[in-house]
DNA sequence: CGGTAATCGAGACGGTACGTCTAGTCTTAAA
DNA sequence: TTTAAGACTAGACGTACCGTCTCGATTACCG
């Protein structure tokens, strides 16, 4: 029933776009009444959202023995992650769904990128203990860095996520790691 | 009238959100009927975006002298961009209906994203020009870093846009730039 | 729900006029969605035709003993129908709705004409048999001089429709049923 | 100007009914404004009654010497009347406009019932003065007998004019003329 | 194992926004 | 001035979808 549910949304996302998924066609895609759907989600970002997380667990990152090779691991299962159809499809309307949601916004904050951050940190740990970076670092904009422009060159700039950008994104969050203040007064060299 | 329309728009996407902002609504606050908006707006979609863009000339970049510099700059004014309420509120939306109507997001692509790409193209030059580049760099990934990081903040992970983060990007995206192969560990100035 | 949606339309045509009658201030008077109206009704026409007719079975027309009573009778009918404020009020705007639609003409037709024609078939027949016609006659004409003038006073001549005028009326039918060749004078009990 | 409205009217009444008789579609075929139409008639009821009535005089009933001779000549020229097509297309709609308009009511009762109404008044006078009616009747009847009996047979009963039906209103209408007060009590003989 | 309670598919419900259409008014530029 | 052309406000149209609710039929659990 759940599966079915979730299997319905999937299926009807990718063929229709988010904003033109209707409860009542995934109940009739799922031959399952709306109340059903109702009884186990919310409202239709809260279905969308929890179809696209459902057994979608964050495998740990491995650790590779630098900070450049963890971070082009990371960039590769974000690349990953947008790659997915059902999720290329869902993912403008759900993050606009989520602007008018404030509970379900916590939920994908607490399930999907508290988690992701989580990865972030302890990969910048080790990178200290390592010795490749001088001081503990603040993870947010590594994150942001690169989960942003992996989202950007998809959602935003409409090109297809080339894996082998995976590295460059690595390289690039890796600067921002490294350098704590800004080098200088950029204004006049 | 086309005005009218416009500041109705503008006065309503940060009082409700994009979700809940009704054609009826629209034509109520301009005091002005529904037929002549959908004179002049194909769609929710396209008339939101006409009224962020009005009056929105990409002013140039002017050159700081340095790549650093002219990064911080474009940092700035993207950071400026999403910190307006009226877009931001209507960004998330915005992209999402973006995805339905393939006009529309062409002309965004055209308007909007073309625009900025110029502006990264031509900055890269100057840096080449400089010497501070040592050949021609692929743009995009510099424009997704830039563009993508500050989105990825405050759409994805919640954060309030810090201006003060603008030459910690700019010092990333400079490493996109310089960095063909993804070295070790490396700073460039 | 059937109920309340003919209640509120019978309730609305007398204060606001058939013309003025909206589908949408019949839904809020009878505080149901109009996918409940149009569920039921395919439009203005047959709905308030159905709200008209709801209930009115034709009560058979008793047997007085003559031609001109029974005629008398039929007149009184008439006249009571058209009294009713509601049909009053609807019947002009009905009837040029009914030229727009031949389905809910037709029903029309089959609902209301066709019982009274029937009803002034049995009077004519009643009358043969008493002897007090020769032979069969055209009900046709009958039917619509009664109907004819009671409409016309009504709705034309914008009279009231007074009582009193019922046996003239009969009278008057009875000539057309009797008299094949038009006689200079004429008077037949 | 003023013609070339009222034959875009008289062409589109019998083509598209009375009901989708649109004013920008009078405009369009009269290839004049619609500001020129409103500025002639007052509403579309008003309008189409202008197109109707325009350049039809009442042409003075002939005197045949009976009662009966006469009511034939009025019956047939109601029957003509009612058999042009844009009479026939627009007499319903027409009525019904009247019910919602006072003042285009007033002016049709006046422009049209009430001369019909001296035409039928002179019609008895003159039977009077030959003797044929004891003295003087009320004309409203009579005339509710001759209108109504056709309008009900074309209009309600939905069967056309035939013009022998002519002789037996006479007939029919004569009878009224003739029986003041009904002649006893109808209910037992 | 038989009775009770929960859940099911189906779909009608009130409500609301949609995008279209028409009425009647108003503006404009040409004649 | 009056014209044709046509944009304007206002508001009803009939459709679609939301999220709730009611209906029997079926299932599953418990006494």
């Amino acid at each position: 029933m759940d599966d079915a549910i979730r299997d319905a949304v999937r299926a009807l996302v990718p063929e229709v776009g988010y904003a033109a998924l209707t409860m009542d066609a995934v109940a009739a895609k799922a031959r399952v009444g709306k109340a059903a759907i109702y009884r186990r989600h919310a409202s239709r970002g809260e279905l969308v959202f929890s179809a696209l997380v459902h057994g979608r667990e964050p495998q740990p990152l491995p650790d590779t023995g630098t900070l450049s090779g963890d971070l082009t691991e990371l960039a590769n299962v974000v690349l990953a992650v947008f790659s997915d159809p059902v999720v290329a499809a869902a993912t403008p309307g759900l993050l606009a769904d989520l602007k008018q949601q404030p509970d379900i916004a916590a939920r994908f904050q607490e399930t999907f990128i508290a988690q992701e951050r989580k990865q972030v940190t302890e990969l910048l740990d080790r990178a200290v203990a390592r010795g490749e970076l001088a001081g503990p670092t603040d993870p947010a904009l590594v994150h942001a860095a690169v989960l942003g422009t992996v989202f950007a060159r998809v959602f935003l700039l409409a090109e297809h996520p080339d894996p082998a950008i995976a590295p460059r994104i690595a390289a690039m969050a890796a600067t921002v790691a490294t350098a704590q203040p800004p080098p200088g007064n950029h204004r006049n060299t």
